[in-house]
DNA sequence: ATGGCTTCTCCTAGAAGA
């Protein structure tokens, strides 16, 4: 089964683009975040058109995340258990497979803006909740998937400049901390357990030409528990829609469970 | 050197993203 997370920046400006790509890849499970628009609006119909249910937790034009499925999805959380939060920014689920259930958390990560602002204080307080509940998750859903925009680039490779970017937001030391924390909980990067070709971003800047350039960053990813890495069997990033007319910044990456 | 784009809204300017 192939599971998929894209930060789409607006659902309502690349609805065409999802139901696109979703005809060409029709993977079982879709995370999508940055969906700026309320459930009311939430686009059921064109989804179901094309054979995907979804679960939706959705923020007027801000954040909002959720999860597309093939199959049910079961057990529905939304935000961080016992962290209180004004922004719609994780939903979790859980779904059946041929090897038993699998718990989906699908997050869109504080951003923070700049290392000391207040945003980043509230960036490092969220991935603090974010990890206390996960450590409850992985207990109740051995088999689990980490997936979303991390909005942290866990090391020197996945930045396009990680000299003129050291300690800039996603590169700070204290964000890879974070990021490490999460894999010491027993979760491992689907994308780095194989080789990559160099220079592999999932998110570019609109300005600057910055995917002609390819100055990019690595911050969408797919962390996988323990029980799953004997069954993660490919994760890439598909950059073909960055390439299309009015594109989201990010690109989709998918991991392929056996 | 800066910002260079795209999205949204209390809508045509400003905030936010990353």
């Amino acid at each position: 089964m192939k599971i998929t997370t894209w930060n789409v920046n607006s659902l309502t400006a690349r609805l065409q683009h999802v139901l696109d790509w979703l005809t060409a890849n029709p993977v079982d499970v879709l995370a999508l975040q940055e969906l700026k628009l309320t459930d009311d609006k939430f686009p059921h119909d064109a989804l179901r058109e094309i054979g995907y249910e979804a679960v939706a937790f959705g923020q007027k034009t801000y954040n909002g995340v959720a999860l597309l499925s093939r199959s049910p999805v079961a057990n529905v959380a939304r935000n961080i258990e016992g962290f209180a939060d004004e922004s719609a920014r994780v939903i979790a689920g859980t779904v059946e497979t041929p090897n038993g259930p699998l718990r989906v958390v699908n997050g869109y990560f504080v951003n923070g803006q700049e290392p000391g602002s207040e945003k980043f204080q509230y960036k490092l307080n969220w991935l603090n909740g974010l990890q206390s509940w996960l450590r409850n998750e992985l207990a109740a859903h051995p088999r689990l998937v980490l997936l979303g925009d991390f909005n942290i680039a866990p090391e020197d490779r996945d930045s396009y400049d990680p000299v003129g970017l050291a300690e800039t937001i996603h590169h700070t030391t204290v964000e890879r901390d974070h990021f490490k924390a999460l894999l010491g909980l027993g979760l491992h990067d689907a994308f780095r357990m194989f080789d990559q070709p160099p220079k592999s971003f999932s998110w570019w800047d609109y300005r600057m030409l910055g995917y002609q350039k390819n100055r990019g960053l690595r911050i969408d990813h797919i962390l996988v528990s323990t029980p799953l890495v004997p069954q993660v069997k490919a994760c890439s990033v598909d950059r073909v829609p960055r390439k299309w007319t009015k594109p989201s910044d990010h690109a989709p990456v998918t991991v392929e469970l056996g």
